[in-house]
DNA sequence: ATAAACTATGAAGTGAACTCTAGGGCAAGC
DNA sequence: GCTTGCCCTAGAGTTCACTTCATAGTTTAT
């Protein structure tokens, strides 16, 4: 399979490709190269892109995600460890989206105030009040 | 208010202040400056910087923001446009959650592949099998 | 008086993950 | 045999939000 093909197939521009491939994420099991020296993949490529996007999607940088393909490719890791990564990456994910409830809270006492200025004008004033009052805003 | 202080009172860097100002955050309403050069910063300044947080804080980016202020000095916008700016935010957010979930989501399954498998591989290899067959992975 | 601690400037550097460019080599159709 | 359209490389550019640097002037403490 050649590049733009590859690309086709995954979404992604040969660009990236050869930039993951320069970032040894790609090895000789995926690429090879032909007689004119085109890179040819072979199916275990495509395999290999689909694990690097579960892992981007599961908020790996490519740098983590690179440890984490060599180690899976060497075998290196006890269940019980790759069950704590897992954990921990779980934490991870859940602080970020406790960040994002909390943004969400003000965009909702923003929209609220927003509304009521439409309607009561009067109350509005006040819900701004006891907001600055209350907390630290 | 001298830089150092405000940004001790705001948890910033003085760079982080300047750079700010360099960006067109900051104007004349919030800082000035004395015979020797240095920047005098008013009360305005820390309302503004805790503005800025804010809205940082809400996922917007300094250019984003720069436009959001802009119009914020100069009235710019109606109670409307502000509503439909803050409805589209939201959504920009809650977007952004959904994706975490899913994130979770996988690494749930990971986990609970990986525990099964200490306990009973027989199964965990059915699971596999099921998901391999299930989803598009 | 001198050193330490603060202030100023413009410019360059950082890191992540691409993205694009220049300058060239192959391949397939007419 | 010429054009079109792939492919190659090395390296520079992009975006974001800072951060660091080099250099120099000012204020404060001893």
């Amino acid at each position: 399979m050649k590049i733009q093909e590859l690309a086709d197939k995954m979404g992604l521009t040969i660009h990236t490709i050869r930039f993951y491939e320069k970032e040894g994420l790609l090895d000789d099991r995926h690429v090879r190269r032909e007689r004119n020296n085109y890179r040819n993949y072979s199916d275990k490529a495509v395999e290999r892109l689909k694990l690097i996007k579960k892992f981007q999607s599961i908020g790996c940088s490519l740098a983590e995600l690179k440890g984490v393909l060599q180690d899976h490719d060497a075998n290196t890791h006890t269940n019980q460890q790759i069950i704590d990564w897992i954990r921990s990456k779980k934490k991870e994910i859940e602080s970020k989206k406790e960040e994002y409830d909390q943004i969400l809270d003000t965009l909702n006492k923003m929209l609220e105030y927003r509304t009521l200025l439409m309607d009561d004008p009067q109350k509005a004033q006040e819900m701004l009040k006891a907001w600055h009052a209350g907390s630290s805003d």
